[in-house]
Order: C-alpha cells, then sequence, then structure tokens
DNA sequence: ACCTGAACACCGTTCAAGT
DNA sequence: ACCTGAACACCGTTCAAGT
C-alpha cells in the first residue's frame, strides 16, 4: 500500500511534455535559467531521460519553437491579401509576446523545422494569391524578415521601467551628450494616450512599420500589374 | 642574457590589445570559440590577467561591437538625405561583412555603449537635417531596426553553400511538401547576373528592402509637410 | 535492452594565498 | 598593492557499468 503513496507522478515521458515544460520553464523563469538539468529536475527525472525525447538542447529549443508558432491562428479567408497577411503577422505577434524568451531563441536557430517551413508556406501562399509575381514575393520575404514572425530586431531594449520622475533625469542627463536621441525619448513620453507616460509604444511602433512595408509592396504589386515586370523600388543606385 | 630570449613579447596588455584580439579571434576562429580563457592564451597571459580591462565577458562583447561600429564611415556631405543615409548604411553593412559574428552579437547586446549612441545619434541627424519631424524620425527609427547597422533578422541561415546539381535536388524534394517555397528558391537558382547560381543575393535582398523603406520614409516625409501633421503610413484598421 | 550514475571537458568568475 | 593559481558552481553530453 506504501508504493500507491510513492510513485503518484508516474506520468511517462513524452517528447510532447517535454516541450511543454521546457516552455512554460522559459516562460517563468527565463530563457537563461533553462538548462537540461533544471529541466530533468522539472519533470522529476535524471538528466540523461531527456535525451530519449530530443537529441540534444539545440532540438529541444527547435521544439519550444514548433509550440510557439503553432499558436499563431491560421490566415482568415475573404479578404484582401493586405488585410490577411497583416491580421496574420499580428496574431503571430500575439503569440511571441505571450513568451517573451521566444524571439531570441528563434535568432539563435540556425535552420527552420518543418512546422516553421509550415508557416513560411502558408504566408508565401497569402501573397501569390494576392497577386504578387515570384520574384516580388521573395523579395518580400527577406523585406519582412523577422517581422513575419512578430518581432522585430530593435537596437537596444527599453523594456526595462523606470519610474517617470527618473527617466526626466536621465533624458535631461542624455541631453547634453546626444541632443537628438534626447529629443525623441521626451517626445515618445508625452505622445499618445497609449503611451504608458514611459518609453515607446511598442504596439504602434510594430504595427507603423508593418503598415509602411505592406504599403510598399502593394505599391510595387500594382507596377508590376502595370508595367508587366518586376522592378526595383526605384532606381537608387 | 638568458633574459633577452625568454621574454620577448611583454608588450604589456591594454583594453585596446584585449579588444583586437578579441575580434582577429572571433573573426578567424568563430566566436562560439571566444572564450576568455581561449583569448588568455591566445595573448599569452592567465584568464584573470583580462579582468584588469575588461569587467566581464558582457563587456568584452560590448567592447568588441565598438570596434565594428568604429569602421563604420562618417555621413558624406552634400547630398540629399535620402542618399546620405543610404550611403551611410551600406557602409555599416559592409563593416558588418568584414566581422560575420558581428550581426550576432549586437542582437545579444541588451544596452547600448556609448559608440553605438553617438552612431544612432549622427543617424537621428541626418534624417532631422532631411526634414523629417521628431515624430517621424522616431517610427522611422523603429522600423529600420537593426538594417541601420547593416543587416538584416533572416529567418534562416541559407548561407552554406551546396553545389547546383544538389540544389536542384533539394528543391526538387522540397516541392512536394512546400511547393511555394520551392518555386521562389528555384526562380532564386536562375535569376540575376549576379547571383553565383544558388541561393540569394543578399546584397540585392538587403538594398531592395533598403529601398522600399527609404522610399516609404519620402512619401510620409512628403505628406507630412503638405498636411502639416504627420499620419499613419495609412488607415489600415 | 534499457536506464542512469559518474565522469569528461569545458565554461565564467570568486577568492584567498602568494609575492 | 598587485598578481594569479586553485577552486567553485555551473554547463551539455559521453560512456561504461548496473539492472
Amino acid at each position: 500500500m506504501a508504493q500507491q503513496i510513492e510513485a503518484p507522478r508516474r506520468v511517462p515521458l513524452s517528447r510532447g511534455r517535454v516541450l511543454r515544460a521546457a516552455v512554460a520553464l522559459a516562460d517563468d523563469a527565463g530563457i537563461e535559467s533553462l538548462s537540461m538539468r533544471k529541466l530533468a529536475e522539472e519533470l522529476g527525472v535524471v538528466p540523461m531521460a531527456l535525451y530519449k525525447h530530443v537529441t540534444n538542447k539545440e532540438e529541444l529549443l527547435d521544439g519550444m519553437i514548433d509550440v510557439v508558432v503553432g499558436e499563431i491562428d491560421p490566415p482568415v479567408r475573404g479578404t484582401d491579401w493586405k488585410t490577411a497577411v497583416r491580421q496574420r503577422i499580428l496574431s503571430a505577434r500575439r503569440a511571441l509576446l505571450r513568451h517573451p524568451w521566444a524571439s531570441r531563441v528563434i535568432e539563435s536557430r540556425t535552420s527552420a523545422t518543418p512546422v516553421v517551413l509550415d508557416y513560411m508556406e502558408s504566408m508565401i501562399e497569402m501573397f501569390r494569391a494576392g497577386g504578387l509575381s515570384i520574384n516580388l514575393t521573395h523579395h518580400v520575404m527577406h523585406t519582412i524578415g523577422s517581422r513575419l514572425l512578430g518581432f522585430t530586431q530593435e537596437l537596444f531594449d527599453d523594456s526595462q521601467s523606470v519610474d517617470p520622475e527618473m527617466r526626466v533625469v536621465m533624458i535631461r542627463e542624455m541631453g547634453r551628450k546626444y541632443p537628438y536621441i534626447a529629443e525623441i525619448a521626451s517626445a515618445a513620453s508625452h505622445e499618445g494616450d497609449s503611451v504608458v507616460g514611459q518609453g515607446c509604444d511598442d504596439q504602434f511602433e510594430f504595427e507603423f512599420a508593418l503598415d509602411v512595408l505592406l504599403d510598399g509592396f502593394e505599391r510595387l504589386r500594382r507596377q508590376e500589374r502595370t508595367s508587366g515586370h518586376h522592378q526595383r523600388p526605384q532606381e537608387n543606385r
């Protein structure tokens, strides 16, 4: 009868369970504290037991990305290509914001998994259905880059929150050496209603950039249809 | 007299020498084999000696980025803002291509060094001098993101070279599950003269994307000047 | 055949002992 | 006061020994 009490969580390990536990651990404790050893401990298992379901840590990370990409909504039907693409990418962004570690892990990936390829395939299909040529779609995919999955490579991380007073002091301080940066930082503090009083409205910036791109693509698509062939945005050389 | 022979390279360590050695080591052996211990060995020094010139590995990486950013040409004078920005960013790209590890290290950085802030400050100055408002410049900086330093966050790494025959086989193989991706990959193989017969012309793709963005910014700048205030790219909501 | 403990070959960094 | 060897607290993964 002691047996019943002793081994209660004999849920057998599976790839799915390993991946879900890894995602949960990264969500809670941060990606930097996700190690094979800690994950094993979390699952009440010896480290080497993980290697039965995942060949190494790289593949574990690949699998975790697959979980996140799996959360992206399928394309909506019955609208123009631009609206459909826009909505899908914003859905991807929502998935990514739920897992703050995901964008950094995606950046570190060296090759795409089948799940990621599926996503890319269906995004390409949306552009092609919208009437973009193969070549234009190709360039569009390169141009949109990581935004396709709902994030942007920002040059610096301004996500750390500082209280408004402190922020004003920092901006004034900065203004001595970097007047132009300070000007922007200061303007960002007062701008829209949605800005909480500090830093940038990331969602606004993301959508702004996305719309610059989509509008540019639409313009190129129209050029293509009238001129009959694809051409560079402008002759800039 | 043995002394003269024994200690020939008594060049004293300095922050500059440490950073330059680190850059050289990363260039030669790859960023993944840059460790404090190996760098110390390279300099003929005990690991702990490095910590006199660099407080930890993070700061070493920051310093390495500063070396790369220091290689970017200053802005050219006497042209319109778009040409000047374009040329500067292409110079940044050249610096980055000389140090293939740099873009990944930049991605991993959490805050900007003074050298990087200097660069950003002078880029903002270029947009402002071109007549973009503070707010528009702000959004432009977010939109351009990592391209400001000459690279793009690509979703997958197609840099590994495969011989053309192998490539054709891979594309056909892929075509079964991912017809749209294969279509693009196949088109890319035959496209321009500059394409070496496989994969994408990264330089073309970079400039294409850059021009989509710069043209979009110029359009918004003109809108601003006629309407008197800044507005979203289009009313897309 | 499966599972797993110990060990290997590394890390970045602390710290106390040596000069 | 400076320098540095050894040690600490981790890694991911191999491998051989145990069941």
